[in-house]
This record gives structure tokens, C-alpha cells and sequence, in this order.
DNA sequence: CGGAATCCTATAGGATACTG
DNA sequence: CAGTATCCTATAGGATTCCG
């Protein structure tokens, strides 16, 4: 690998892919239950929790696409369909951990700069304007 | 900390929230610019390469935000800004960088996935409809 | 049960023009 | 130089309905 000094434009874009796919709404809380063992799909909608059917399908195909889940079909009746984490999907999965702990660890801080920003930035405008906490 | 293995909604949020802003367009890449020193508004602009103004005054001002990124004035004529990553901000550099060596590395098993998942798939339904990578 | 199809809205983000 | 303001389009994603 080349260090990090150097910029090769084909793996910034590759990073902004697979960062676009680790940031998209519901991706990476769904590679989290499969880190916990393969599901079924209706078990998974439940857990999830907010993730419509369409949603999760598109996730889920996008993740298999990418080679991080695999989709089990057991055609029985009712049919049966298990999504279980690749290898691929695993170290993803390890990786991303970190992200969150990161985001747990500097929750505090990032909450209170905020607070900051928003008061004395747009303190003027009157007490609405401010949809980020008070929608 | 508590393990992972323990679901805390209120951390899910924190997450989720954070992996959105690692996720969106340009954070990141800007992100990775200031991570090789402090930088005025337009020399970020030239240097990240394809961003529109809009976004990038957008992009600085939620880092700013949330305390990832400086912003010093200086009140000149022409004026100067300098943007800088905080403490904040270079942890989560560091934190991120992971994710793109992650990335990189696995770059190619993933691209490879796409060619048989959209080989077995679709091939049927003509040779457009694939705007992954036709359009 | 595990989807696919359709419709609709909200947001992200680009292009352009103007300003202190 | 470093923005702000406005307009516009494209995409993400929710809700609902239908199907094998």
C-alpha cells in the first residue's frame, strides 16, 4: 500500500465509495445484527427497528452485491431466507466498530460543541430556525 | 464502555449519526486535506476537487459545528480564513484512515463481487438497466 | 414469508449570480 | 477572497399495495 502522503485519485474514490456505503441510512446497522449470527428476513425487519421492507431489501441486495452478506433461499413453504455475514463483511464489520466507539467516546464533546456553534452563531433569528434539535 | 454485545438505542443514535457525516460527499475529503495542515477557503477548493463552493462553505461550517475544524478570520483586505482540524478532528482522521486502508484493501475482492452478483442476476434483462457502472 | 412495484416527499447537492 | 442567496435536479427513502 502507498502512504498516506501520497495521493492516488483511484483510491480516494474508492474510499468515498465504500465510505458512502458505511454512512448510508441503514447498512451498517444491519452488518451489526448479522455480527450477532445470520437472520431471517422478517427478524431482521424487527430488530432493526425503523428500516422499512423496502429499505432493508435494497440494503440487503446491495450488501450481497458487494460480496458482504450471503443470501440462503430454502425454498420451502412458507420460504425461508437466511442473510449471514461474509468474511468480507466480518473484518467490515470490525472496522467500522471502531467508528463507533470513536463516536461513543466523543459523543460529549462533539454534543457540546454544538452548543457552542448554536449559540453564539444564530442566537438572532428568533428560537425557531434551529430544526437540528428542535423538530 | 459497555460491551458490544449490550444494545444501547442511545448509542445506536450517537452511531448512526456519526457514520452519516463520515458518510455524506465531502466531510472526509476535507477532513483528509486539513489532516496535512491548516488551509485557506479556496486552496481547499482547488485541492479537493470537484466540490462546489456551496458545498464546501456547508461542509466547514458542520465541522465547525461540531468541533472537528477551526475557522480563524483574519481581517484583511482581501479577508483570509484558515480552516485547521482540532484534536477532535485528527482523532477521527486517524480513526477514519482505518476504514479507508480497510477500503483499499479489500477494493478488489469487492469489485469482483459486483461482476458475479450483476452476472448472475440480470443478465437477462437486457444489456442496459446496470447503471452502476454503464451510466 | 419474503419480497417486487408504484407513488410520493424530503433532502443532498450542483450551477449560477451577487456581495462585503 | 470568501462567502451568501436562489434555483433546480437527482437521489434516498417512506408508505402502500400486490404477488408467488
Amino acid at each position: 500500500m502507498s502512504p498516506s502522503h501520497i495521493h492516488v485519485p483511484h483510491h480516494c474514490r474508492t474510499v468515498t465509495e465504500i465510505l458512502s456505503r458505511v454512512g448510508d441510512k441503514w447498512s451498517v446497522q444491519v452488518v451489526v445484527q448479522l455480527g450477532n449470527g445470520p437472520k431471517r428476513f422478517n427478524e431482521l425487519r424487527r430488530i432493526v427497528e425503523g428500516i422499512s421492507q423496502r429499505m432493508l431489501t435494497l440494503t440487503l441486495r446491495g450488501l450481497e452485491r458487494d460480496g458482504l452478506v450471503t443470501r440462503t433461499v430454502y425454498p420451502t413453504i412458507p420460504p425461508r431466507v437466511d442473510y449471514a455475514l461474509t468474511g468480507l463483511g466480518c473484518s467490515l464489520l470490525k472496522t467500522v466498530r471502531e467508528l463507533g466507539v470513536w463516536a461513543i467516546e466523543n459523543r460529549d464533546e462533539i454534543l457540546e460543541a454544538r452548543r457552542r456553534f448554536d449559540g453564539a452563531n444564530l442566537p438572532e433569528i428568533g428560537q425557531d430556525e434551529r430544526r437540528s434539535d428542535a423538530a
